[in-house]
DNA sequence: TGACGATATATCAATTTGATATATATGCGT
DNA sequence: ACGCATATATATCAAATTGATATATCGTCA
């Protein structure tokens, strides 16, 4: 899935401005399951707009500079349905703490707790995040499908953490005692 | 994290080819939070036996091509320290299914079905890669520890599918009835 | 006034993917 | 004996994407 679709998705449920877009992949309700940069978004939209599955109207703003609003056309609803009803690729999830954890020999004990506490701290903003998204802006049926599926996965992934964590301080304080 | 010192923590376990790398985060111990093409893996083995981090040599094989293995070098070893020795990057998950899900009202439940079982059958084969993994061939202490996290993860993810797998064929089951 | 941070768009080099090409070897059917 | 499929193995490259950087507007606070 290119970041077109991944566009065209999110302005389904709401229309939206580039910056927009980019937030709430950020921070909000896709933040945990979806990725993209600045440098991919503007384009697509650019794209999107000269393919008319999107149109784009400049709105003033008091307080901040102006914006340009992006919103769906039907003929870009009929591409984003076209789209998405395939088997969907296998997700990706890549890791760069637990590339550290496996090589953990490469690491000092004082390293790696900073690497768990780091991963923690991610994890629990992640379920913050998710729980102040899923009270305030319902955007349908599916918003509780992925709520429920990231509270799932990323608890289980606290609770284990949580675990080691208390596993290795209290190793760290026994070879300190020796 | 870049390809090249992906390759350096692989390298630093065991010695391999670029064709044995990508199977290694294709099928192995790797593969539910590393991933990387032959596009970078090549070019990146290249550029480390440049800059001495790895050496080459030519393997003959009978009832396959020859092959080239790659071995880490001490300054190899000293660079994978280093380049690891970071606070890690945050966790990038990227996941087609559940923006079908979040979508989901552009879906049949057909497809909704069919997305979820793919998914289902997804899960449970890295489930089962890790499970053999993790009895032939233990690669140090992190291995456990990615081991169990993955397991934890993928297990949590499997319980809340099949829940909502059984939901669906109900409503389905209700629906036809009517 | 000017420094800072949030909002907003745009651009681009460097990295990475995903597809394709090429070659060796085995096994399987006909 | 021949084609065909599959696994092993390396290499290359267009296209997509990232991550960094540049530019500008607006409010706030010192």
């Amino acid at each position: 899935m290119n970041v077109r679709t991944l566009c065209l998705g999110i302005l389904s449920l709401q229309e939206a401005s580039g910056y927009e877009i980019k937030k709430d992949v950020e921070d909000g309700l896709f933040c945990h399951f979806i990725d993209a940069s600045f440098g991919s978004i503007y384009p697509a939209l650019t794209q999107l707009a000269g393919e008319g599955f999107v149109t784009v109207r400049e709105q003033e703003q008091t307080g901040k500079p102006d914006k340009k609003v992006y919103s769906i056309t039907e003929a870009g609803r009929n591409a984003l349905a076209k789209a998405i009803s395939v088997v969907p690729a296998k997700d990706k999830y890549r890791s760069e703490f637990l590339f550290q954890m496996l090589l953990q020999d490469y690491l000092s004990p004082e390293m790696m707790l900073v690497a768990v506490q780091k991963q923690l701290n991610d994890l629990n903003e992640d379920l913050a995040r998710i729980a102040e998204c899923s009270q305030q802006a319902p955007v349908g049926h599916g918003s509780h499908f992925v709520v429920d599926y990231g509270n799932a996965v990323l608890t289980a992934a606290v609770k284990y953490l949580e675990y080691k964590k208390a596993e290795l301080l209290q190793q760290m304080a026994a070879r300190a005692a020796e």
